[in-house]
DNA sequence: TTACAATCATTTTAATATACAATAAATGGA
DNA sequence: TCCATTTATTGTATATTAAAATGATTGTAA
């Protein structure tokens, strides 16, 4: 692979991953959470049930941090901690009705904002471009 | 677009965003420094001459918070600060000889890792692949 | 020309995020 | 039963960042 394509490409992710962290702002698309808080709900949500290790790991951070994140989601009423009955060790974290319909707001907002880039894209490009991007993403994943 | 496709499209680009942080630690790809400090040094790098409010709004960024990155590169012997004689409100932020140096290992590092990803990926859809992230990326930016 | 507003950088201060270490509770195995 | 391990929380320290205050410089309008 020639320099030359691996510089376009360092340069547009670069691009890419600056403008894409101002959209989702407190107000923008995060419905008055920090983007922090914004990941962590959407990630409870997807995943159901977790513990704070399950959930550090999956971020990469200290399970500290995460305990304190939760414990802020906790108190806005968004998350429910429970001890998991089976290991009482365990809190199983999961989303509060009111939570969960503030993830569906989110996800909306999300699912709406990249619609409207794409259609920034050639109309017969766009599945390329959602290819070539899970192609990318799984192998930067692979790479690790 | 249908949902779906949008749905796919942002869990890769959620994988990306995680795992593209990583590698580029202090020590994997940044030489001893910081992630932020890496991208200030490039973007000075790249840019040749900038002042602080270039580098700030370049960056979303606050000046205040560029200023003391940018004094923590100047007692590392990477970047120097000059006044503009042109306009002494002005200070000139480059690269040093020792800068220029340290900049050109880590750029060597970062194509580097982004050649070893691209061999994850079947060869005659590198290009494919490259250019979409093109068009993603001006995508973004064009909605901004 | 002088006075004032605007611009740029820095410093001060405060808030937030994060990691590491210590602690406490619970579990499982020797 | 006792001890090592796992999990979560809390205490402490550091780093990142923004907002506000300060100081220097410039351009402009009276």
């Amino acid at each position: 692979m020639e320099i030359e394509k691996i510089r376009f490409l360092r340069q547009k992710l670069r691009v890419l991953e600056r403008e894409m962290n101002d959209p989702f702002g407190r107000d923008a698309g995060c419905c008055g959470l920090t983007l922090a808080q914004c990941h962590t709900l959407l990630e409870v949500g997807y995943r159901g049930e977790v513990s704070l290790v399950d959930l550090a790991s999956s971020f990469g951070l200290d399970t500290s941090t995460l305990s304190r994140m939760i414990q802020g989601l906790v108190v806005l009423g968004l998350v429910s901690r429970l001890t998991n009955e089976k290991d009482r060790r365990y809190v199983s974290i999961s989303l509060t009705e009111q939570g969960r319909k503030l993830l569906e707001e989110i996800e909306s907002r999300f699912n709406s904002y990249f619609a409207q880039v794409l259609e920034f894209i050639p109309s017969e490009k766009q599945d390329g471009v959602i290819e070539s991007i899970g192609l990318f993403s799984d192998a930067v994943r692979k790479h690790s």
